[in-house]
RNA sequence: GUGGGUGUAGUGUAGUGGUUAACACGUCUGGUUGUGGCCCAGAAGAUCGAGGGUUCGAGUCCCUCCAUCCACCCCA
């Protein structure tokens, strides 16, 4: 074979539409719903917004990048991620002039030089939302509830909803201390990579897969204890929040994870996690947080927010393992059977048909079982026939192709014809 | 980036080192004049992932590369 696609890129065929078409239709009234309207941002951008915006030391930043220089010189990477550019969309418009919050939802691909796997591609899809511009808790809920509804609306069962709080800025660097220090007394205990890990980034340490970390790691300092009176307030409004939307949603829980850390910089505060039970590696379906320091890192004035991304591959691979039933594929409604030289004939009312909103087309040029089974194969649900008698006598043969298959002659006439179609259908 | 598994028509599979690589589904063509689904018959479709090597002989054994899957890592 000649050509064949990138690594860690996949196409998209017609059968699968019918999982993508459903997922973002859900996906953009639930959003809808909240009252999310869509942004959309460019493919690349300035290489410099994801290093600021991302963290010059995340493995994202450091090893997964999509950068090359145009042919201008300029440095430009393909977005890995897409909280930093709808940021960045935020500043450059001047958004803050709109009513406070705002509030976006986009689909994209994103690109990371990864290894690839199951639930891990070089290019994937995320559909993700934003609330800029309200420091609330309430809006923390908010985002945590769209995530929730979105998943619920997909028909998924059995997803586990995490969240942690790492604190804000000032109170973190005194976790970080302590918990890094925490670790040092064990330096000689934890294994290679950890090792390696806790000088660079400490917080990893905690969701660990090495079995000695994992043990260490139940009596490490939390990162609630260190809250700042802020911040604690902030987190316990959002857990009464959390609550009294679980007493109208008895099928919502969520479990308060100490050890749950992400992977990008920006985060602080509240960060989530959706993750189907019974999942692989790649498991999470939709994960997040607040991002307050974001704005200002990126040259704005200093603006909170808080979001979410959600992987649409995944969410498909998961819709798939439960067996949702999914709403199907486009299907033909009129199927064009014709004998001798009469397509011509027929091609104003092959337009008409489609004018009236029933998907048309016309069989190939064959035999006429030959046709037939065509239209059988393509699963239409009406049959035109015509050859040069119905041509002769101004009129047409419409066949039911469902189990009845009856079959009626009517006049040649588009109004006429569509009238009785609509009939049947 | 590290470790391991896999790689045979479009898809899913079979194939003790030995003639023209098999089966199912799918596709196409027929099964008397212009009627689908079921059934029957036939056809097309594979340089056995790529390139080297061992051998009289390689889909089968060895090496390299590529892809894919699993785990690490990371994350959606």
């Amino acid at each position: 074979m000649k050509f064949t696609r990138p690594r860690g890129t996949s196409d998209i065929l017609p059968e699968q539409q019918k999982y993508w078409n459903y997922v973002l239709d859900t996906a953009k009234n639930t959003a809808n719903k909240f009252g999310f309207q869509s942004i959309e941002t460019p493919t690349f951008e300035d290489t410099n917004l994801f290093k600021r915006g991302v963290g010059e030391g995340t493995d994202v930043v450091m090893k997964e990048m999509y950068s090359f220089n145009d042919l201008g010189g300029d440095s430009i990477t393909l977005r890995p991620e897409g909280t930093a550019s709808v940021c960045r969309a935020y500043i450059e418009n001047g958004m803050k002039n709109q009513p406070q919050p705002q509030k976006y939802f986009y689909n994209a691909s994103m690109f990371r030089y990864e290894r690839p796997q199951a639930g891990r591609l070089r290019e994937h899809h995320q559909f993700g939302c934003e609330i800029i511009g309200d420091e609330n808790p309430e809006y923390d809920a908010e985002i945590i509830q769209l995530g929730w509804k979105y998943i619920k609306n997909l028909g998924l069962r059995s997803v586990k909803l995490k969240i942690n709080t790492l604190g804000d800025s000032k109170t973190r660097e005194k976790y970080l201390r302590d918990l890094s220090n925490y670790y040092k007394q064990f330096i000689h205990k934890l294994p290679k990579i950890d090792s390696v890990r806790l000088a660079r980034s400490p917080l990893r340490l905690l969701d660990s897969k090495e079995a000695v970390t994992k043990e260490l790691s139940s009596d490490a300092p939390k990162s609630v204890d260190y809250l700042s009176e802020e911040s604690k307030i902030h987190w316990e409004r959002l857990i009464s929040l959390l609550n009294k939307f679980a007493e109208n949603n008895e099928d919502f829980h969520y479990e308060i994870d100490n050890k749950l850390v992400r992977g990008l910089d920006y985060y602080n505060r509240t960060v989530f996690e959706f993750i189907p039970k019974n999942s692989g590696t790649q498991g999470t379906i939709l994960g997040g947080g607040r991002y307050d320091p974001l704005i200002e890192m990126l040259g704005g004035t200093p603006t909170p927010g808080i979001g979410f991304g959600s992987g649409i591959e995944r969410m498909i691979i998961e819709l798939k393992k439960q067996k949702v039933e999914i709403p199907g594929n486009q299907t033909i409604d009129v199927v064009i059977i014709h004998m001798g030289e009469v397509l011509e004939e027929l091609w104003g009312l092959i337009s008409d048909l489609r004018d009236n909103g029933l998907s048309t087309v016309f069989a190939p040029n064959r035999s006429m079982k030959s046709q037939m089974r065509y239209a059988n194969n393509i699963n239409a649900k009406i049959a035109i026939i015509v050859g040069p008698d119905e041509i002769s006598k101004e009129s047409v043969n419409i066949k039911d192709l469902s189990s009845t298959g009856s079959q009626k002659e009517v006049n040649l006439e588009s109004d006429v014809i569509i009238r009785y179609i609509e009939n049947i259908l």
